[in-house]
DNA sequence: CAGTATCCCTGTAGATACTG
DNA sequence: CAGTATCTACAGGGATACTG
């Protein structure tokens, strides 16, 4: 059974996906965290100085959920006092061909609107 | 000057085309009234009745904003009684990229999770 | 049919204080 | 430093009734 794979926007699987898609990267904070953690701060504080308006609050609930994820690690460095770091993952990088997409898209939709 | 274009998370314009992206496509009926829509769908009541749990005032309001960015046109036939067709634009179909992208993402994230 | 208008509820995020 | 706990506010969305 050849099967030739067809994408269209009535797929309903292919629904679900994006909406998988949508729900690990949107949110208000979520890709600031990649950018911040991408620019090289990996630790709590200094994550949450280099977001303007992030709350402790916002900023713990974000990096569990990108690290369920995978896109982040948090490490604990054993010394006094305690240090710990978040970093992107290898696979965080992964997202990049639809990151670009979305930007190759949103830059055409500015001269379309 | 030859400037190389190369993307990175830590571009703050391209956090901002990202933004854009995912406010256009984000939230809990865009892309199901896409589908819709693409499955043939093409008047209100009709498009309403095709997802489940959605509201007239979701609707109205979702399809108003799709219009706004030019993803779907809403023609109105002068007969009686009146006859309202949505439809998706072609424009529409430029975001194809960009949701395969999601979905290939989305089906390795699942291998993953 | 194709929507609007209104009221109301709940969940999400902000503010602030506190802990190990 | 690296967070958690608690309280609160407000907006986004649901339910329902209504209009042209």
């Amino acid at each position: 059974m050849k099967e030739e794979y067809v994408c269209n926007f009535s797929c309903p699987t292919d629904l679900k996906y994006i909406q998988d898609t949508l729900y690990v990267i949107s949110g208000k904070w979520k890709v600031l965290i990649i950018v911040s953690l991408s620019s090289g701060h990996k630790r709590y504080r200094e994550i949450a100085k280099s977001i303007p308006n992030i709350t402790f609050r916002m900023l713990s609930k974000e990096l569990k959920e990108l690290e369920m994820n995978k896109l982040v690690t948090r490490t604990v460095h054993n010394e006094t006092p305690v240090l710990i770091e978040y970093e992107i993952t290898e696979y965080c990088k992964t997202l990049w061909p639809m990151l670009s997409e979305m930007i190759s898209w949103a830059k055409h939709h500015r001269t379309v609107i």
